[in-house]
DNA sequence: CAGAAGTGCTAATGCGTATTAGCAGATAAT
DNA sequence: ATTATCTGCTAATACGCATTAGCACTTCTG
């Protein structure tokens, strides 16, 4: 309706018979400079800024001050898209429940177009005080930027050097996985395959090096380092080597080897033990629970963005941490039959 | 590590022999002003510019500019707890989507505890350029003082006036409840009943203006104005009305008279109707798909956004606007039985 | 009763940029 | 030769805020 004038603090004071600075001082003076402003004056102010529902120009405050008390969430792919909702949600869930009660809002920056880079001409991002990055491969040109750079922030998920120590908080999949592989061993496998991608992302390669570091070369009997292929492909491939346990990456891998599985009349885990590497969806999936491990994806985002607030307020040092996943019991994953074990 | 002063454009106008002003010109003049620079001038301060990898600091240029480029959002309810997270979800999807083709970033204001208001001290909506408003039930006071000021905002969802017409984007429900009221009536059903709330938020009221309008007195056999009384006692008054087809404003509710009817043996829809006002929890739910009408939330934001964005922008004139909801086919509407017909 | 200390407030300044008005010199037009 | 136009640049200002120095006045101190 009216221009869209907004509030100035001159204006507050205009309407308060004072002066801009007063108004400053009654906003954000320190106790010293507070103390020489009566009750009377401020509270006069404060009914104004109340009734008009002023609120401080960020831009401007930062300006002079240098701080917002806004956070940035930097997603490299986009966030709220169906397919990857159930990715990032707990995330956003995470990182919203920190700031609340750290006394942040968030800027959700929503990356401008298709391609998604921070340093494009709206380096936007700057307007927050810090910023999160969320993503499952980053940029690492960008990330090289940012650790030279002087702008505060915190990645989800392990990252690899780039140019200098990158601070996260992610999960430690390495001994998670290490300890699923002890496990199956323990029931007794000795014939163990792994199906998934074992480089590119961090969080791959920690997988991946879990698992060898805890198989036996004798132990491995045949690996599939890429995702989505034929189920019926893929199964063929486990039983010629003789698997009597799989190790998947993917859950969408795993759902379709034991689907295929089961319509060979294969038994589950009795001829094949099926080892999912991590959560990757919604845990009250109907069905099957494959053992695995969970993935404290609220609590990283939670670390992650109070290291953030250290960093942003404190200046605090580079922080890298890793949570613990907890092992998933899950039901597909048991002795091997006497059967198989006999072929071997 | 520490605050390594940031270029400035004096910097760089020290750097080549000129003014700041001159270094702004090269950067972002308008091509008038631009051809008053000698391409000599400007290939030195863009050497200089180059090497010294300078780029121009985003908070001193927005605040000479004016806007932001962000676009708030808030929510009544908390928004990513994940029982609400279904009912959100697609809202934000839309919010993101349509914000970031247009260039716009977005502020999600974390609601700093557990009242949430607009009005509140600590809530910085007006960081925004303006803002969209979610949530199933809107505090009227705050929508009044909203509609009074100054500051651009769009509701997701019709609203009645609040001291003057609200901007919103919502769904046309009642034509779409009367449509299926209309298709229920072409099978045959003429004992119709109603379970759910018919006032409170607008959403509610609409649902049961386009049912009542289109079902007859003699139609109408029994209403039940509440939600999540026990099924079984619903089911009893239903059945005791002798009515053949319900309506039902609750997903959860629906589901329960469905799953007691049968277990009592009933067969729906033979037996038994059941329509439901709205696709309220994901559609892709497993079993039984109930006859209903889609919500278009995604495209609701998306629009919401886009009529924000106009009145920020071009201050342009309150609208509202009612998205068409699509019926969804289903499969518990169907013909009467004949056996219950003769009841009647 | 002079000076010190305290009180209540404001003018002035700077943050880094975009933008406008305009200056000095050169060239063209009359 | 005088004015008009163009060229190449810069000074000055505004954006909205935080912050410092300090003014005018009052009250206390010795």
């Amino acid at each position: 309706m009216a221009a869209v004038k907004r509030l100035t603090q001159r204006d507050i004071a205009q309407l308060a018979g004072v002066s801009q600075a007063t108004v400053s001082l009654v906003l954000n003076g320190t106790p010293l400079s507070r103390s020489r402003i009566p009750t009377e004056t401020r509270e006069r102010v404060e009914k104004v800024i109340r009734d008009t529902g002023y609120v401080a120009d960020p831009v401007a405050r930062k300006m002079v001050k240098g701080l917002n008390r806004i956070l940035g969430v930097f997603t490299y792919e986009p966030a709220f898209p169906s397919g990857q909702a159930d990715f990032f949600t707990p995330f956003l869930f995470g990182i919203e429940e920190a700031a609340q009660s750290l006394g942040y809002d968030l800027l959700l920056l929503t990356g401008a177009g298709q391609q998604r880079k921070i340093f494009g001409d709206n380096v936007r991002l700057r307007l927050a005080d810090g910023c999160v990055i969320l993503g499952r491969k980053f940029d690492n040109t960008e990330l090289a930027r940012l650790v030279a750079g002087d702008f505060p922030f915190v990645a989800v998920g392990r990252r690899d050097d780039a140019g200098g120590p990158v601070p996260y908080v992610g999960g430690d999949y390495a001994p998670a996985t290490s300890a699923l592989v002890e496990r199956a061993k323990s029931y007794g496998h000795r014939r163990i395959a792994y199906v998934g991608l074992n480089e590119g992302a961090e969080s791959t390669v920690d997988r991946w090096y879990g698992f060898s570091r805890s198989v036996g070369e004798a132990e491995l009997v045949t690996s599939i380092f890429e995702v989505g292929r034929p189920p019926n492909e893929v199964l063929d491939i486990l039983l010629s080597a003789g698997a009597t346990c799989v190790f998947v990456t993917e859950l969408a891998d795993a759902i379709a080897i034991e689907h295929a599985a089961r319509t060979r009349g294969l038994s589950i885990p009795d001829d094949l033990s099926i080892v999912v590497l991590g959560n990757h969806i919604r845990a009250e999936e109907p069905g099957r629970r494959f053992t695995s491990f969970a993935i404290p994806r609220e609590a990283m985002a939670r670390a992650a963005t109070e290291m953030l607030v250290r960093r942003v307020e404190h200046d605090a040092p580079v922080e890298q941490l890793l949570l613990h996943c907890e092992p998933l019991e899950g039901d597909t994953l048991g002795a091997p039959s006497s059967k198989i074990k006999k072929t071997k």
